[in-house]
RNA sequence: UGGGCUAUCGCCAAGCGGUAAGGCACAGGACUUUGACUCCUGCAUUCGCCGGUUCGAAUCCGGCUAGCCCAG
């Protein structure tokens, strides 16, 4: 340990802090910084904001002085911007439900700030996920889950590479969310008791349509019609951007029973409504594939698959049916498979791999 | 214009003389890296309107108004 450069990715919130706390204990050579991913400095969002707002760049220089290691401010706002703000609109516009904490993960995080941290010097980057780092029997790096299941924040890091696994530390995964806070007590640092960040960093006050309506202007998509899977009109939905798959509040249909989106068709601006059970399938296809614990898939292959951050899990069987697209088809149907999340592959709480849900596949109903 | 039926929360709908169920929707909150799901809380001092009967009416009676159906 001792001489090795680590650059901690600092946000100012606990785990990070806490992560540059524990590296410097295990006497890695430790630098911090933070990124600056706001495209304006200005006035406006400055306050809360979620796991990198302004006020982060400030909460992360006041760790450091009590830590005691040099600081460091790195601005992507143009990778943010393009990688992350511009890819999240166009998601949506498309009818699409984009995870932007994965697109800044792997764009920014570990292609930005990896490089630049590689040309200062370091030997790793190290952030305060709730993840861990291992290799498997192959020698193959992976990401597996942390001590604390609640907390686990490995499904938004399916898409890193060999490479910057590599180069990668994790500190923060061996310990659960109440031990890192005592941690940060402990040390004295200042963001102990800071609340944890959530909800999507970019967008403080929740409202994504409006977000998508400033950013994309003239090409928001107008108002439309739900209807059912047989082309019954149920009434008027105020733009696709306003939905996603498996929604139920906000239609504003009063049909005596729940409903919910089970498909939206940015082709002819429909959204299309459904029971409880509509919304369960058990079929999908994935692409833009990142193979972590398995080097490839030659052949059909048993394992757990999450469709969505908070997903539990469900088996499944993954084929590999043409270049960068993988089947998966889940013993048991799941609820929501919702285009342009990530779906990834677990065995035994080590990620495998995982793509971005294309589109499920209707199978006899 | 005759005859019949119906009028209860934004939508649907219980109630049948004893002091307004429920579902959906909606709002607020918890949870949350999907405005997701889920969960919790709230949501008609009032029953188309005006009178009458009664200790007491959304419930019975009369009139009016509106909508629907059947006649022509």
């Amino acid at each position: 340990m001792a001489g090795k450069k680590v650059v901690v990715g600092m946000s100012g919130g606990v785990d990070s802090s806490v992560a540059a706390c524990l590296l410097k204990e295990q006497g890695y050579d430790v630098v911090g910084a933070t990124m600056q991913i706001w495209p304006d400095e200005g006035e406006t969002a400055a306050e809360n904001g979620g796991c990198c707002g302004l006020s982060a760049v400030e909460d992360a220089r006041r760790v450091a002085e009590a830590l005691d290691i040099p600081h460091y401010v790195m601005n992507f706002r143009r990778e943010f911007k393009c990688r992350v703000m511009d890819y999240f609109v166009e998601e949506y516009l498309a009818g699409r439900t984009p995870n932007p904490c994965i697109a800044c993960n792997r764009y920014v995080k570990w292609e930005s700030m990896l490089r630049r941290s590689m040309e200062i010097g370091a030997d790793y980057i190290a952030t305060g996920h709730y993840a861990r780092i291992m290799r498997t029997a192959e020698g193959r790096y992976a990401v597996r889950t942390s001590v604390t299941a609640r907390k686990d924040q490995t499904y938004a890091l399916y898409s890193l590479t060999q490479e910057q696994l590599a180069h990668t530390l994790m500190p923060v995964g061996e310990y659960t969310k109440e031990e890192i806070r005592k941690i940060a007590e402990q040390a004295g640092l200042p963001v102990a008791h800071k609340p944890d960040s959530q909800e999507i960093c970019f967008i403080p006050d929740h409202d994504y349509a409006a977000y998508i309506g400033r950013a994309a202007g003239e090409r928001v998509p107008p108002e439309g019609n739900f209807v059912t899977e047989n082309g019954e009109v149920l009434g008027r939905h105020r733009g696709i951007t306003h939905y996603t798959i498996g929604q139920r509040r906000g239609l504003n249909l009063a049909l005596g029973h729940p409903v919910f989106v089970t498909q939206i068709r940015p082709e002819t601006n429909e959204v299309v409504i459904g029971g409880a059970e509509d919304v369960f399938g058990d079929t999908l296809v994935c692409d833009h594939i990142n193979y972590m614990g398995m080097g490839g898939l030659p052949a059909p292959r048993e394992v757990t698959a999450k469709i969505r951050y908070s997903h539990a899990g469900e088996r499944c069987t993954i084929e590999r049916i043409a270049e960068d697209v993988i089947r998966c088809t889940f013993h048991r149907p799941v609820r929501a498979i919702t285009p342009g999340q990530a779906v990834v592959f677990y065995e035994d709480g080590c990620v495998l791999g995982g793509g971005i849900i294309r589109r499920p596949i209707q199978s006899g109903r």
